[in-house]
DNA sequence: AAACTGTACAACCGCAGGCAT
DNA sequence: TATGCCTGCGGTTGTACAGTT
């Protein structure tokens, strides 16, 4: 279509952002409201193009998100969940209302494909060379029957946590429901009423208070967190406080679209799971066993 | 101690989809 | 229906920091 660029790219500010503007952002959304974010760099001054100020925010600034190590079950989710839906970290991530699409990817490319190359690499033949193609009708009927199993060893698996039923339109409920409850789903685009913004701005607050807390006290030792990598994540260590407090859940009510057709293409990267299940069993993790409870020592 | 290499992750870029006109 | 705009998504990059030689 030829659209131009989402903003002028002349005068706009790229790189690390700062204490200072992550607060002008945050003021401006607790008045606001997320939302029209081409008119954010307008409406505060900010030198930054509108994409740059909701990446900011969804992915940093968003009250609810839960930084630093992934727990077990957390890499076993996303592990379940990649094998279900393949790269599509946004759906992903919407099972994980305390993780950030971006967080989810990183930590795959990072971490968890170094695991897998790993230990596909001993395998010899690797997960290409052993992966049928199957037509797109038998994709579909295995795909739906996966996501059942999944959805069944995953509630089994978080079921401790939340011994609920798990409702349909809520696939992982339980997960979602490890913070306060949440009627009005803050979507972030959909935060505007009354309480529940409320609420998530107070979360916001709290996020920047924090990030400038650590600010202060890096601030005086001689690289600036506005670098990005290690200085930056200064600020972007997880809290210690109890992430349940100011959790909450983030479209958690999205059964992520699992369609082929409305795939973007990425779904070549993922692995079947019944592969997974074929090569976990060759690594001598146990056939027959859940997914759920496999064991991640094993990577 | 310095140089080199690897890791982690915030941020950018370009594309696609949805919506309004 | 065609066009333009905005938002959201996924791939990729840049670089600070950590570990190793």
């Amino acid at each position: 279509m030829g659209r131009p660029p989402c903003c002028d790219k002349v005068g706009v500010k790229k790189g690390p952002w700062t204490p200072e503007e992550d607060i002008i952002l945050v003021t401006y959304i607790q008045d606001h409201g997320p939302g029209n974010w081409r008119a954010v760099p307008t409406n505060t001054g900010l030198m930054r193009c509108s994409k740059s100020c909701r990446l900011r925010w969804m992915n940093y600034l968003r009250p609810g998100i839960k930084r630093g190590n992934f727990t077990d079950q957390e890499e076993r989710l996303i592990i379940h969940l990649q094998a279900l839906l393949g790269n599509r970290w946004a759906a992903i991530a919407s099972y994980l209302p305390e993780r950030t699409d971006n967080d989810i990817k990183n930590y795959w490319n990072t971490h968890l494909m170094k695991k897998l190359k790993k230990l596909v690499g001993a395998d010899g033949g690797g997960i290409s060379a052993s992966y049928q193609p199957i037509s797109k009708g038998q994709w579909e009927r295995r795909l739906q029957t996966d996501i059942q199993t999944a959805k069944q060893a995953l509630f089994e698996a978080l079921s401790f946590e939340k011994p609920d039923t798990l409702p349909e339109s809520k696939p992982f409920g339980g997960y979602c429901s490890l913070a306060e409850p949440n009627p009005n789903p803050a979507d972030s685009s959909a935060s505007t009423t009354t309480s529940t913004a409320a609420a998530t701005y107070a979360s916001s607050t709290e996020n920047i208070s924090r990030l400038l807390e650590k600010w202060t006290k890096k601030s005086s030792s001689p690289k600036p967190p506005a670098g990005k990598g290690r200085a930056n994540s200064v600020s972007t260590q997880h809290s210690d406080t109890n992430p349940g407090e100011s959790a909450f859940c983030i479209d958690s009510a999205t059964t992520p679209d699992v369609s082929p057709e409305s795939s973007k293409g990425s779904s070549e990267a993922q692995m079947p799971l019944e592969l997974l299940e074929t090569w976990l069993f060759d690594e001598g993790v146990g056939h027959g066993q859940e997914l759920a409870d496999l064991q991640l020592d094993e990577f």
